[in-house]
DNA sequence: CTCTTGACTGAGG
DNA sequence: GCCTCAGCCAAGA
């Protein structure tokens, strides 16, 4: 675990916080935003230790709007209640109108 | 050290 | 649109 690593799992906590209430982004988006090389799967692998965070985790899906991580959610459907809650609409762990719900974290700058 | 496992993604058929 | 393949790379066994 180098240095590197620790501070690419805090600015994917930083910007996971900043997402809007009732939107969402891919791991992909956060990965490109930070510039990071490490790919898309390691914003996954970081999202893996953000359950003692503030960090809606939730809003944070795979590129087709589908909810691949919410096994890591206590429950069954808990990461699908709380994006219900936020007013998004989920069907069989994809979120609909995911283009329109979708949020970029380069549209912060 | 090697091998497997992923909360991923883009390209090609 | 679907499926498959191949890069990607940190962590754990």
């Amino acid at each position: 675990m180098t240095p590197e690593t620790l501070n690419f799992f805090d600015k994917v906590y930083e910007v996971a916080r900043q997402i809007p209430y009732g939107r969402v982004t891919s791991y992909g988006a956060i990965a490109n935003f930070l510039g990071a090389k490490h790919g898309a799967r390691m914003v996954g692998y970081a999202m893996n230790g953000s359950h003692n965070k503030d960090v809606p985790a939730h809003r944070v899906v795979n590129r087709k709007g589908l909810l691949t991580g919410k096994h890591h959610f206590q429950g069954t459907n808990l990461m699908q209640q709380l994006l219900e809650n936020e007013g998004l609409e989920v069907v069989e762990n994809q979120i609909q109108n995911f283009d329109k719900v979708f949020w970029d974290p380069i549209q912060l700058l």
